[in-house]
DNA sequence: TCTACCTACGAACAGTGTTCGTGTCAAGCT
DNA sequence: AGCTTGACACGAACACTGTTCGTAGGTAGA
């Protein structure tokens, strides 16, 4: 036996070097990479126990639940937003600008908007966020329960929209682009006439919205029917 | 061997009566009584299954999918809207109803909405409550594109509401009514009042919202702001 | 009557999250 | 130095999940 203790600062010293350690932050990186590439149906705890060359039970040392580590997850990327010096001239474009952030962030990892969705997890990364959206509000002049509730909706309709987004664009289904929207478009003249009329009659404004007019058009919306007193 | 054939017009002729075929209707009624009293996760073939007193191979002869199985569901939820005839004077009333309509489908079958933001389910029955919507702002005045790009946003923030408060409600937790806020609300009074002080101040703001007042504050903010022509 | 077909379903496969018990190492104490 | 303690790692297993295969059974048509 290769006694292959005191290898602690050596890294690579040969074949029989000691394992690096299971840690959050590696399960948390191995996971990421995992839903970057593969999507989120593809983060599973032995996924991520292989990707460390290791087995699944390893991994309920360092996170109680798969549930634990989605919420980890989220926290991790709501911990990368950059959240703005609150400027009360220019609070739309900054709260906006933080959506996109978080939609973008949402978008990187196809599909990770089911955990955002799946649980209300109040770790201190997602408070932060909330903090500084509310600040942008605030600073704003919106009254503090209009700010507390328009908060809420757009992260809501930000983790719905990437959701819809990542299944609608996949993973794997790259040439689903600009095609896509004819084609739906298209399905939407085939329906009965008498029984749709307007959906027919506008199937290109039921279908159009290239990258995320959409997106901006809703969040537009929501903010600008806020009171600025 | 008592051969129960023929036995096609007599419902329950003894206890050796032939078992009542499966049909797709009901698989549905199974599932969604299922959804009702043990939420969406119990919602599982083996258990449709077993409600029906058979093997889940058999349901697969008329599901293709436990996907299918969903969309149905979901297309089955829509179909019991109440579209109303468009007045162009109440468009915003009529559609608020419309969506009130639909999250209190969602949350009565409580964790449902997940099928709902999981797939878009284009199929008749979800096309006749766009399609109904669509009408109401039209004849409201609406622009087309908005209209459209409107009643997307509503739709999905109707879904993600409805998961997000079947969640917060559970199906278990009976009790878990108005104390839980007051509860949520202390715990923002514990954080650290340098990096929250926003959170802290408004914790009353940011933890109200006795029943659906949230859900009809944004959405009458999203109908506010379209534009009528 | 015979044949063909659709429905029903038992069994099994490949996966999932999670737990139990055992090992194995490193540090701390005597 | 020797011993003990405790945390970490992990193989194996359990109870599930969705889904498919092969086969039986009864019904409808020729």
């Amino acid at each position: 036996m290769v006694s292959a203790a005191r290898v602690s600062r050596a890294s690579r010293d040969s074949k029989v070097v000691r394992k690096q350690p299971i840690t959050v932050t590696r399960i948390l990186a191995a996971a990421f990479h995992l839903v970057e590439t593969e999507g989120f149906e593809a983060l599973t705890m032995r996924r991520v126990a292989a990707a460390l060359e290791t087995g699944p039970a390893s991994l309920y040392a360092h996170v109680r639940n798969k549930a634990e580590l989605d919420d980890l997850m989220i926290g991790e990327l709501c911990a990368r937003i950059d959240l703005p010096e609150p400027d009360p001239a220019a609070w739309r474009g900054q709260i906006l600008d933080v959506c996109r952030q978080l939609r973008d962030q949402y978008l990187r990892f196809p599909g990770i908007s089911r955990a955002a969705l799946a649980s209300a997890p109040n770790d201190l990364e997602t408070l932060r966020l909330s903090e500084g959206m509310l600040s942008l509000l605030l600073a704003g002049g919106v009254r503090p329960g209009d700010a507390a509730w328009a908060i809420d909706a757009a992260y809501l309709y930000v983790s719905a929209y990437s959701l819809e987004a990542s299944l609608r664009g996949g993973v794997g289904s790259g040439d689903a682009r600009s095609g896509d929207g004819g084609v739906t478009a298209a399905r939407f003249a085939e329906l009965p006439a008498d029984l749709f009329p307007n959906t027919i009659r506008y199937a290109r404004e039921l279908t159009s919205g290239e990258g995320h007019e959409r997106f901006d058009f809703t969040l537009d919306l929501l903010f600008r029917g806020l009171a600025t007193a």
